[in-house]
DNA sequence: TAACCAACGTTGGTGCGTCCAACGTATCAC
DNA sequence: GTGATACGTTGGACGCACCAACGTTGGTTA
């Protein structure tokens, strides 16, 4: 893949938001270009992935659980319920709430994206060794970690 | 600042990828309110910058400079110049190109921008240490090179 | 029981960053 | 001179993140 690199300004070169700016947008091409191929995109795929592994919610649990908003989570459910990848049916216990659920194609999607995902890894990974990897994972982790907890 | 991280899916918790992500979203928000106080958006301090230390250039040349597209240098170069922050003139040895030169007012907002700039990595960067800083620095810096030499 | 507040799904809209196609004009290489 | 290329510009698209407001439903408290 072709990936121009700005030029400047030189100062940004060294400024950390920077860079994690351009690895950011670096991996999300990647990612969004593995994601095309299932004519998906990240939101779609948080969510399935996140009905995979922690079972059916509500919208707003779903929302709160990939960190998309409300409104957002909507638009992506229909997309996916249209395809069949997932099931929005009534809480019967709370008839203010939808509980989503995966169908088997969605588990499938899920696992292909997942494979696509690991892929990526790999591929921006590439020039770091495996120590090195995972000293940039505890880095970022930590910087998370640290934010999140104000 | 209140940033709560979404929950799941738990395997993203430790995907590069998305460690990436959220952590240049989370940055990217601590920037978008610094340039706020400016009334400017990351465009403008790109371009900003780069006028500043790399001095006058043509659109064209900017865009290449700063990674934005053509289209985009356009409509963030008539807001600078709507505000005086920069000047755009016929290059009179070449009548296709505009030479864009930053102004006194326009050196200066890009010098307050960069202050903000430099706080914003304090802030980010609170959780780590000299060492790590350094460590996660060039860890990113290795990446982006690797991939701009495809 | 009635009043109130909170949560839910939904609609519609905003903003930023990125990218692309197309046009008319100007320049350069052959 | 002709054809390819670069320039600025317009207008549009997409993905992700965010917000305000509404009607409906549920829980709490008076």
């Amino acid at each position: 893949m072709e990936f121009t690199a700005p030029q400047s300004p030189a100062g940004l070169h060294t400024t950390p938001s920077w860079l994690l700016n351009q690895a950011a947008t670096y991996a999300g091409r990647l990612i969004g270009e593995g994601f095309a191929a299932h004519d998906l995109r990240g939101y779609h795929y948080r969510l399935l992935a996140s009905l995979a592994e922690d079972g059916p919610a509500s919208q707003a649990d779903l929302g709160r659980r990939c960190g998309i908003d409300r409104s957002d989570v909507v638009a992506a459910i229909n997309d996916l319920a249209g395809r069949g990848l997932v099931v929005r049916a009534p809480d019967p216990a709370d008839r203010r709430r939808n509980v989503i659920s995966s169908t088997e194609a969605g588990a499938e999607v899920a696992r292909r994206m997942g494979e696509t995902v690991a892929r990526v890894q790999d591929d921006l990974l590439a020039p770091l060794s495996t120590t090195e990897r995972a000293q940039l994972t505890r880095l970022l982790t930590r910087l998370l970690e640290h934010h999140s907890r104000h």
